[in-house]
DNA sequence: AGTGAAAGCTCCAGCGG
DNA sequence: CCGCTGGAGCTTTCACT
């Protein structure tokens, strides 16, 4: 585990507001100068506490409206794998999370419409060893990432 | 819904890779002056499809190890609002989904250890009118975005 | 750890096609 | 819609505390 101080959490969180906030604007807002701010984000990023920077997408306006969670249930004998592994081939699949217990796994969709769902769906039926499916329909979600 | 383009899904499709790359990095890749990407990157803020840019952070190098998901069921006069604001107060809870159907919420939750988990989903519990729980503890993540 | 300054690069608004 | 251009602003590195 890596330790950082209050500078660094107040880096990240300005950050996470504006990933393109300049070094130049978050300096004054942390007290720091712009070369101090630029060298704590690269420690930041080479301790891996970074992982990356990434745009903001709705994909809702591009017309990939309806976004959904599969709950995905696999024979005894499936490796964890090969549930990633066939899940992520999908590639409507936003995310896959492997769960203890019952689901195996929850995977995040996206898709255009009802009957793409459906054939999202299918298709994760039968790409692996899936025993069972239950699909959560997302009808609104709030994120603190926005 | 809006109409893009092949350049415009490029631009973001380098963006969403590394949110911080600069106009003059995407520019050639595009086959685009410097000057036509950012108007691009404007038009595409203005119009909502980019909702913005923001840091990828290792949450679990933080000392932040767990991750859940909560399937939340309240009473059935509940209303959305309701559902949303109660559990968006809860400060570990990263993002709130309400579900068409059975259960009525998902939340996405991020602990310390699995103490603490047991106080978010207690906290939870008691801050709407929840009529039952279901814990999915998260072995393993795959992001498309990372 | 931190600062400040210089060189080079990027951004951005205006103009013209 | 596009590209070009120049001044402003930002990043990066270096020497030094």
């Amino acid at each position: 585990m890596i330790e950082i101080d209050d500078v660094d959490r107040r880096v990240l969180r300005l950050l996470h507001e504006d990933g393109r906030r300049t070094f130049s604007d978050i300096a004054p807002q942390v007290g720091l100068s712009v070369a101090a701010v630029k060298r704590r984000v690269d420690r930041l990023r080479e301790t891996g506490v970074i992982t990356g920077f990434s745009v903001q997408v709705d994909h809702a306006k591009l017309g990939w409206g309806i976004e959904a969670f599969i709950e995905l249930s696999y024979t005894g004998t499936t490796r964890v794998n090969e549930i990633v592994r066939t899940a992520y081939k999908v590639p409507e699949v936003q995310a896959v999370f492997t769960i203890a217990g019952a689901p195996d796994a929850l995977v995040h969709v996206r898709v255009r419409d009802i009957q793409h769902l459906q054939q999202v769906i299918d298709g994760l039926r039968h790409a692996g060893q899936v025993t069972g499916t239950k699909t959560l329909m997302v009808l609104g979600s709030w994120n603190r990432a926005s």
